[in-house]
DNA sequence: ATGAAAGCGCTAACAA
DNA sequence: TTGTTAGCGCTTTCAT
């Protein structure tokens, strides 16, 4: 068994008040001091952080939940937070739940029996209904990447909605008309924020919206390999395309690739997030780079002030959002008149 | 606050223990184990793990300690091993150490002041110096990806010494006879495994070796850039190359973009894991591709083991190697004849 | 089947 | 400054 204070207090001849005061900062004697640091390491003592969470009501721990860990966007922003939450005494204890509403439940019971401190959270659930137990606890919760139901907590979002504005009228301004859309989900809500965007570009420029230009996926590669390759057969008069996540935007160029088409002489394309794949790709492939950093620290930032604030000095819910950019590659070009085989 | 078993107890008129055998799989009356739910739903009651582990000293949750979440190779082996975990009832606590050794070793004192019940690393520290003081508290510790050092653990590793040379063997029967390979850094178990497999072959196949061709890198995306870059400026007679982790192969690809070269006719290239990223390549990448599912079960297996089995039944170490397996594209041909320019 | 009580390792009054 | 002591919420004998 490990060395307990006891074994300490034992060994030094001091009272545990005393070891306990030297690990929380309190004043002990030089002397004494010295005997207590002799006694850690001759026993290798460490201290039970369990029984002191019992004691103190407070585990140092935050639970992430998020849909999918093997995400360089989910895992770019949990590295992030780990970071700086770890800098802050605070361990972080993921559970991915495979974009499964139903897991994602579990994991928040498993993690409110695990009496972490606060729960930061990429919800699966469109709904909310997940986030009423955790937050019946009273202990703070943040969601990153998309909002939902009507539980009120801070929320750290990216601008996703202008960007893809942006980038489609950007496709405009090169002369594109019928521009596909390769969306997430419905009902999802950065699905539908991206998409609000194509629209937005769409009222702006003055052009009407062809749904068949739409189509819906999950947010998987193979979901972006479909996707692309539909729009190419049904939509021959399409000259270009905004893809609206990683894996997507993955699977169409895999799905490109197979079909054998040229970008961006064949199509124009925009895709999303991870720059290094946007490098890798021949040509580099223009693309909208989420703030995974700034999202990172915002909200391990906005927890720990939850988690430190004795009166609410925040009151409310906060809101951030944070800016996308977009990341020029040789992707787009002007529309070639030469349609691309159907 | 939360409700406790007291309150259930009060709430009931039964004594504690009746209620810890509740949850415990005991017999309880019919009548009363009736009363109790009805007493966990109203009052939200939700079992407290912490004080459950004070007593039973034990978590329920392993630590894994690894150097880069943001890494497809880890992200996905973590995904793998969280599910049967949690599956099992266990929490995972990920730390994330950049790579670096002081991080790592700060990650395992903290994992211990937590008292977690076991202990998987994919080591960060080449000398194994980290592990000592968790292995000394006697609980399980599980290695995947790279040995290291002389504690004595299980280890859980993948062939990629005898895939890197058949690899390499590969390349010599499609005619190649200069062949690069971009490596890791020295002293890191799999870039020392991986360049012996390209050793290995050249014995085999009774070729010499050029210690030009071999360039060495950080596991990261500009180390990849640059070795392939340095190999195809210094050596312009290579007309292969095989790269060692995904990180490199894709800053391999980046840099072959940079430079315009083709491939497979300025370059044969066989990459390593992600067989998503290789078939975004044009054309597809032939890789080696690591089983990462099936670490991931068997290092979560062999902890679980480890866990549970009360007489040791698994005296000593155990070694598990995984197979890898080669993943055809079209990146690789007979050489060309015609040299790429320097 | 159920209740009473001790104690896991720690912190935080309170006394000294 | 240091020692004594009472719990934190649970499990686990030991009685009943």
């Amino acid at each position: 068994m490990a060395a307990t204070m006891k074994d300490i207090a034992a060994r030094t001849g001091l009272g545990l008040a005393t070891i306990s005061s030297y690990f929380n900062g309190g004043n002990v004697r030089e002397k004494n001091r010295v005997k207590i640091e002799a006694a850690i390491e001759e026993l290798h003592y460490e201290v039970n952080e369990v029984a002191r969470g019992l004691k103190t009501n407070e585990t140092k721990t935050i639970g992430v939940v998020i849909p999918e860990l093997n995400n360089t966007f989910c895992a770019e922003i949990i590295t992030g937070m780990e970071d700086i939450l770890r800098m802050h005494g605070y361990a972080t204890i993921v559970c991915d739940c495979r974009t499964d509403p139903q897991l994602e439940k579990e994991a928040m019971d498993f993690l409110l029996k695990k009496r972490v401190d606060g729960l930061i959270n990429m919800p699966s659930d469109t709904q909310g209904k997940n986030l009423a137990a955790f937050s019946r606890s009273g202990k703070p919760v943040v969601l990153i990447d998309r909002r939902t139901g009507d539980i009120p907590c801070d929320c750290i979002l990216a601008d996703t909605r202008r960007a893809s504005k942006e980038a489609v009228l950007q496709l405009m301004q090169a002369g594109h008309r019928r521009i596909g859309i390769v969306c997430g989900p419905q009902g999802v809500f950065t699905a539908e924020e991206r998409l609000k965007g194509y629209l937005d570009a769409h009222r702006d420029y003055g052009l009407p919206v062809d749904e068949r230009l739409v189509v819906r996926g999950d947010y998987t590669i193979e979901a972006g390999v479909q996707g692309i390759k539909q729009l190419v057969r049904e939509e021959p008069q399409m000259t270009a395309a905004l893809v609206t996540n990683y894996e997507l935007t993955m699977g169409c160029v895999i799905g490109l690739n197979e079909l054998g088409l040229r970008v961006p002489e064949d199509l124009s394309v925009i895709g999303f997030d991870n720059l290094a794949f946007a490098r890798a790709c021949s040509p580099a492939l223009t693309i909208i780079a989420q703030p995974t950093a700034e999202i990172a620290r915002e909200a391990a930032e906005t927890i720990l002030m939850r988690l430190t604030s004795k009166s609410d000095e925040q009151p409310g819910q906060i809101t951030r959002t944070c800016s996308c950019s977009l990341i020029p590659g040789r992707s787009v070009s002007a529309p070639s008149g030469v349609k691309h085989e159907p």
